[in-house]
DNA sequence: TCAGACTTTCAACAATTGTTGAAATTGTAG
DNA sequence: CTACAATTTCAACAATTGTTGAAAGTCTGA
């Protein structure tokens, strides 16, 4: 075996736990000597490889940000291609949002479920969900957005925004998966089947974006 | 002044500081030595009161939550009681759910901003969410998802739990006021005005729930 | 094989953690 | 005023924190 592979292996040891760890204790419930523990390395190692702990952090966070994106983006571009010249459907933007990261083969891996879990942490955490969820995810939030506009041209601004808060609080608490609709529901739907709870939360969400179209309309039609 | 008022105000002291600080750092994020630094009062006051750090977490969520359970349930039972005999509408019943925790004048005080933020951390934990949230919002959540079955009749269990899901992912990450609207809304929608986000979120909730009628009623018209 | 670079371990550090018991202070009832 | 109870302060505790420097080990290329 190489040395840069078994660096790279004992790296991924310690980024896999410390992505476990972190996705269910928090940054601060999480030190540095558990990570080392559960991936199976001396202490001094994680600080050898990342630096100080925040900085693990970050490469957590990193290391899956990229290929996400790529996935998502990709689905997206599809969508507003095929339809172009004309306008993209609003269920067909949402669904190109939702399906990549919730009904590939991937979120059955633990990784995967982990980094999830960690998202939704940070984006609701006032701490670092400003800053850190404009530095991962922006640039793809912003074509999202731009394609809703354009499917939904009579709605202000201010709804898409709206809309898109709504949506993107009901893809936070699935990345959670605190099996609380589990409990609400007596076992009917289960927070970590993800690829079952899409189709529920693309039809919602759509739903709620047009609806902001009905309105416009309305006012408009009012307005005359 | 009495003796009772003054152990009242350092103890209140000590659970707005708590409350402050947790909402923000999370549960291992903040030292009691913070707390009682925030409070003005020596570390060792707040053990002496509430006892060990996880019993004042408690505390600190308990205090409010007796209150915005009586005046959710209050709301709801009103638009119930009001459509009696009949089923209510839908839009009817969201607006109960959210209108007291989002329009009433106390959600401009600092102390119920940080309380909310709060919950918003503990629904979002995997550690926390199932136990805490089913602890002290499950008798209001069982009669809310009660009213909505009875306005959409025809819409099975599995869609009305996932529906709520999105609306509480959607409340969650209200309540968690991160400013991430703000950035990419640029300034057009502010994270922090909550009666402001509140009709938009209503409109955009109600019509996720509705969809799924229309989704059944397609259904049964297939059928026939 | 051997020198040199990279990786890993070990032991220890200063600082900080939650908690505690005793002392000091304050408030209250007789 | 006095005796007693509740509150608050002070100092200290054992345990744990992130981080570091030196030593030991491992691998690579010549």
């Amino acid at each position: 075996m190489s040395n840069d592979k078994k660096k790279a292996d004992k790296r991924e040891l310690i980024l896999n736990a410390a992505e476990a760890l972190f996705s269910k204790h928090g940054y601060d419930g999480v030190t540095l000597r558990a990570i080392a523990k559960q991936a199976g390395v001396d202490v001094a190692l994680a600080n050898y490889h990342f630096g100080p702990k925040r900085d693990l952090f970050d490469a957590v966070l990193m290391r899956r940000a990229q290929i996400l994106n790529s996935w998502r983006l990709a689905a997206l571009e599809k969508v507003i291609a095929d339809a172009s010249p004309g306008a993209p459907q609003v269920h067909d933007i949402i669904r190109s949002y939702f399906e990549p990261i919730l009904t590939r083969p991937h979120v059955q891996e633990e990784g995967w479920k982990n980094y999830y879990a960690l998202i939704a942490y940070v984006n609701n955490s006032p701490e670092w969900g400003g800053k850190l969820m404009t530095q991962f995810f922006d640039p793809l939030i912003d074509r999202f957005i731009e394609a809703l506009k354009l499917a939904l041209p009579d709605v202000p601004d201010k709804s898409i925004y709206w809309g898109y808060h709504c949506l993107s609080g009901a893809l936070t608490l699935a990345f959670a998966q605190t099996g609380r609709i589990d409990h609400l529901s007596k076992g009917l739907c289960r927070s970590d089947d993800l690829p079952g709870a899409c189709g529920y939360i693309v039809d919602f969400v759509s739903a709620g974006f047009e609806q902001f179209s009905n309105t416009a309309d309305q006012e408009k039609t009012a307005a005359l």
